[in-house]
Order: C-alpha cells, then structure tokens, then sequence
RNA sequence: GCACAUAUAGCUCAAUCGGAUAGAGUGCCAGACUUCGAAUCUGGAUGUUGUAGGUUCGAUUCCUACUAUGUGCACCA
C-alpha cells in the first residue's frame, strides 16, 4: 500500500461522509501540474472534510490547496493517529473543557463606546441594535480574556436642551413632568417641532436658552439637570430590564472644560484653518470633506466633543483599542474625526474603529422622534410579554414564575432578531416578524436549553461517569452534535475579529437543530444506564454552551418555559 | 452633483481567502404526540444571485459601466 492510499484508507474509516474512491481519486493529482488542473479538485476533498472532525478538516483545508501540499499532507497523517475512530474524537470534544478557548486578549483594554443616545428622548425601536452589539462585544471580549471598558458617551449636550426649556416653560408645568417622566419630554419635543413649523423664532428662543445653559443661567442649568435626571433614571430602568451593564456614564457635557486646550493642541499643531468664518481640519489629502471644529460663533460642535473624547480616552484608558458603535449615519463624521486625529500627528488614530450598524425604518416610513412616527422599545417589550404570556398560559401553565420567564422570553427574542442579521443591514420593522418565536429565534434556543435543563432535572442523579461510552455517540445524529460543540469556540473568535456577534447566534441555531433532531430521534432517559449516562453527558455538554452562548448575546437563558 | 452602502427563493436572510449541485428560516403541501416539553421533528415544491461586460481553471464574492433603493455631504447631534 503506497502513502497515498494510506492516507485515503485513514480517511475513509474516520469519515463516513465520504468515500474510499472519492478520496483517492483526489488524492491523485500529480503535484506539478498548472495551478488550474489540480487546485479544483483538491478543494472537492477539503470541503468535504469539512464534515470531518475539526482539527482534521481544518488541517486538510489550509494544506491541501497549496502547492506543498504532499509534505503537509503527511503532518495531517500524523494527526489522523491522535483520532483513530469518531469515539476518541468524541471522548476528546466532551471531556476537554469545550469552552476554554486560548484567551487571546491578555490584558489589552478594549474600549466600547455604545448606548450613547441622546437624552431627553425615549428608547426606540432603532436604538436597540446599538446597545445590544455594543453589549454584546463587550461580553465577548471580555470572555476572549480582554480588559473591557463600557462607556456611554451620552448625547447630553446641545442646542435640543435649550428647545425643551422653552418648549417646558411654554406648554410645560412640573407636575406632569415628575409624574410622566420621559413620556411628558416626548410631547414637548414634539409639540416644541409642531410650533417651530409655523413660528421659526421658537428656533432662536431655543438656542438662546441653550447659550444660557453653557453660560451657567441657574434656571436653564437647573432644568437641564432635572431632565438629565428623568432620563438617567429611565435609561437605567431599561438597561435593567435588558441586563445591559455600562461602566462609565461620560456624556458630552464631560467635554466641555476640555475644549479650549484642544483647540490651542489643535492650533499649534497648525492644522486649524479658518473658512467662511468657521475653524475647520482640512482633509483634502484624505479626500474627504473638511472636520468642522468651531462654529463662527466660537462655540463647539459633535466633532469637537468626539476629538476631545478621543484624546481624553486615550490619556485616561490608554486602550488598545476604541471601539464606536453607532448608526450608519454616522460613518463621515467618525470617519473625519479619526483622519483630524491622524492629521494632528496621534499615532494611535489608527486603533480607533468606527463599527456602523444599519438603520431601522417603520412601515409607516422613517423613524422620526420630532413627528412622533416611533414605536418605542417599551412597547416592543410588553407586546413581546404579552405574547410570550400567552403561550406559556397555554403550553406550560403550571410554570411557577411566569411574568418573570414571559418577560425574559420576550426580550430575548427582541435581542435575538438584532444579532442574527449582518448589523450593517437596514431593515424595516413589522410587527409580524418582531413577533416571531418560531424557527431561528431566541425563544427556540431558550426552549432547547430548557429542554437540556428538563432532561438534567429529570435524571435527579449526577451522571455516573464509570457508565459513560463515547462510543455511543458515534453515530451521525449525534456526532453532528459533538462537532458543532467543538466548533463553538471558532464562532466567538470570528465574532470578535468581524464585531459580529452573529456568527455566534447562527452557530447557536445549528446547534439547537442538531440537538432537537438528536431528541427527536433517541430517548435519553432510558433503564440501561450506559446509554443513558453518555447521552446526558452530551445534554450537559449542550446545555452549557447555549447557557454561555446566550449570555454572549445578552439573553437569558431560563430553565423551565 | 459628489461620496459611501445595499441588491440572492413569494417574504426575511446566510454563503469563511474567489471554490464542488448557492443554503436556512418563514409561508405553502404532506406526515410524526396514551412515550424524556409539538415554542419540536421528518419529507416535498420554490433561483437567469438587479442588468451588461471583464479578470480567472472557477465569480454571489474581485474590476468597469448601468439601473433601483438607502444614507451622508458647513456651523444639528
């Protein structure tokens, strides 16, 4: 027998999802021939392989494409000797600590900038992505072994306070503003746009009140810190509900006393030039529309405030990396402040990363606080509650804490239908599919985890590891399961590298796929105690990792349902 | 006008560095609960990957043009 036809024997017993034949037929191919003639099918083999336990297939995959590919293929050999049979690949899969992933991050800081709306305005449907990514991220990296910093850099500052003040002093009075809180704010700002349609001076009277609020006016400055209030309390009432954590709340305000030795930094770098009355960066050479940093007027801008954050970050943090995430729209903006940093000589402009995500639109159109077309996060929750409560009452009524499970239920689907889409995508909302709990959705990952739950309750004893036989768990059901197993640790990594936390919700869904048909197609409480101490030792297995799955993504993961 | 996205099954979306017969869910049709939870599972039908070219042994993927949609572009954030 010649190596080739060693290697493809090896194959073929490890590997049922390909044949003897088909494998020698790939190995055949004489190494010098044109790049063309044996590249195809030595990708044939390697895909297949793909369907091989991991380390084997990934092996194979990178050697088998280039052109070295016969000395490689005997390291391969080699590792084809550590997994004589899928039993031993099994043994190795469930006994390691498949979780335990080479923690790469050694005390890097990463810093993510997220959740930083605006105050003063309630949470809307199309804020969710923001915070659940921005979540999300931080929970990865931090399980990746990163330093991770939260930082909402909240949208407290600006020309919108001083219109809600007038707006407040005009239609407003303190007694539906503490009893309404948020909602109240809402229909001054909206009624505030109303009446600037027909009367443009409430504009002037707006920003006037702001320019009372930067010189200090007791009575602008009391009322802004009241509003801060209101809405500091109902962010963190919603952060609550979502289990967001933030370490550090520094809104633009922070800025403001920092601005004045950012422009003498900026000035003396000599990139500050004047236009129109306006101190701007030019980035010409970047070929990109100038950075406006100070108003004719002399007062500051978003970017002002972004350059001053960064620099204040860097100084503070020292991060390795600043992670921004915000909507699509913003991408000019942070793509000029990151190329002012550059220009005024920061080396560390290039560790700043801009992670944009797409928008949300209505039915009904464009989301738009000042109109009022919004449906907000709020009411996306309860309707999900309630809908999850339904169905509880009907399937599992005897559940003991069920406004609790409805509501965890709920907002898991909420933050499921947020990851599992590329985030760089628009879409536009309906209450169809907001509502949706059946197929790739949370709720059916939380329903596969709570069955794994059920199953270990069930049992009432430990598993009795002297009963357990790998070997019972080589066949394709269930060794599908041990494979997507294995390969979880792949899609946190991916993950992190693409800040896309869906590759971990769509590895999830495979995961509950294979498990459901493995349920579906074995009894796993049975009398003869081998059999069903080694399928409860892959129930445990799958539990874990959908427990800790789901916590990446931000979702609960009950029990019982 | 300029810039940046996006375009894949009826609908919502995948497709790793350019790889094999482009895959899931949903919806539709047909099945599986006196048995570990049916929010589940099994089977079936569904495609000129926006259009036209180019590069390549090979293109949903890269390049060019065009079409459609979205977003941004000077004192808002």
């Amino acid at each position: 027998m010649n190596f080739k036809e060693n290697i493809a024997n090896l194959l073929a017993e490890n590997i049922k999802d390909i044949s003897y034949e088909e494998i020698l037929l790939s190995i055949e191919i004489p190494p010098d021939s044109s790049k063309g003639d044996f590249a195809f099918p030595c990708f044939r083999l390697s895909k297949a392989l793909k369907k091989a336990p991991n380390i084997i297939a990934t092996e194979l995959s990178q050697s088998m494409i280039k052109p070295d590919y016969i000395e490689k293929i005997e390291t391969v050999a080699g590792y084809l000797n550590f997994f004589v049979g899928r039993a031993n690949y099994v043994k190795n899969i469930l006994e390691g600590n498949y979780l335990d992933i080479t923690k790469t991050g050694n005390k890097q800081v990463i810093l993510i900038d997220y959740a930083s709306l605006n105050i003063a305005k309630p949470f809307h449907i199309g804020h969710i992505k923001n915070v659940v990514v921005g979540d999300s991220l931080y929970r990865i990296f931090k399980f990746l072994g990163y330093n991770c910093i939260g930082i909402n850099h909240l949208g407290d500052w600006g020309t919108q306070f001083g219109k809600l003040i007038v707006a407040y002093r005009k239609w407003g009075n303190k007694e539906e503003v503490e009893n309404k809180g948020i909602v109240e704010l809402l229909r001054l700002y909206i009624k505030f746009h109303d009446e600037a349609e027909k009367d443009p001076t409430l504009n002037d009277q707006g920003r006037e009140w702001f320019s009372k609020i930067e010189k200090g006016d007791k009575e602008a400055i009391d009322i802004w810190n009241w509003f801060k209030d209101i809405s500091l309390d109902y962010f963190n009432m919603l952060c609550d509900k979502l289990d967001i954590h933030m370490d550090y709340f520094i809104g633009e305000s922070f800025y403001m006393d920092k601005l004045s030795s950012l422009i003498d930094t900026l000035s003396s770098k000599g990139i500050l030039t004047e236009s129109e009355g306006a101190q701007i960066i030019s980035l010409d050479e970047y070929n990109l529309p100038p950075c406006l940093v100070l108003k004719k007027d002399g007062s500051s801008l978003y970017a002002t405030r972004d350059l001053a954050a960064a620099i204040y970050r860097k100084n503070e943090f020292n991060f390795d990396k600043c992670i921004y995430i915000t909507a699509s729209e913003q991408k000019l903006h942070f793509n000029q402040v990151f190329k002012s940093l550059e220009k005024a000589g920061y080396t560390w402009a290039n560790k700043l990363i801009h992670i944009a995500h797409g928008l949300v639109n209505l039915e009904s159109g464009k989301i738009s606080t000042r109109n009022g077309n919004i449906i907000t996060l709020e009411e996306w929750i309860d309707e999900a509650t309630e809908k999850t409560l339904k169905i509880i009452e009907e399937k599992n009524p005897a559940l003991s804490n069920k406004l609790k499970v409805a509501e965890q239920v709920g907002i898991g689907a909420i933050i499921f239908s947020n990851l599992f889409y590329n985030s760089g995508k628009d879409v536009t909302f309906s209450w169809e599919t907001a509502l949706r709990f059946d197929g790739e959705t949370g709720p059916y990952v939380q329903y596969t985890h709570s069955r794994c739950c059920s199953l270990m309750r069930k049992n009432e004893a430990d598993i009795d590891v002297s009963h357990v036989d790998f070997s019972l768990l080589i066949d394709d059901t269930s060794f599908e399961l041990v494979k997507l197993i294995s390969s979880f640790p792949d899609s946190i990594i991916s993950s992190a590298e693409k800040y896309e936390p869906m590759y971990i919700a769509r590895h999830l869904i495979e995961i509950c796929k294979a498990f459901n048909k493995f349920y579906n197609e074995y009894a796993i409480l049975v009398d003869d105690a081998k059999v069903k101490n080694t399928r409860l030792y892959l129930v445990n297995a799958v539990r874990n990792v959908l427990r800790e799955g789901l916590n990446l993504l931000c979702i609960k993961a009950p029990e019982e349902m």
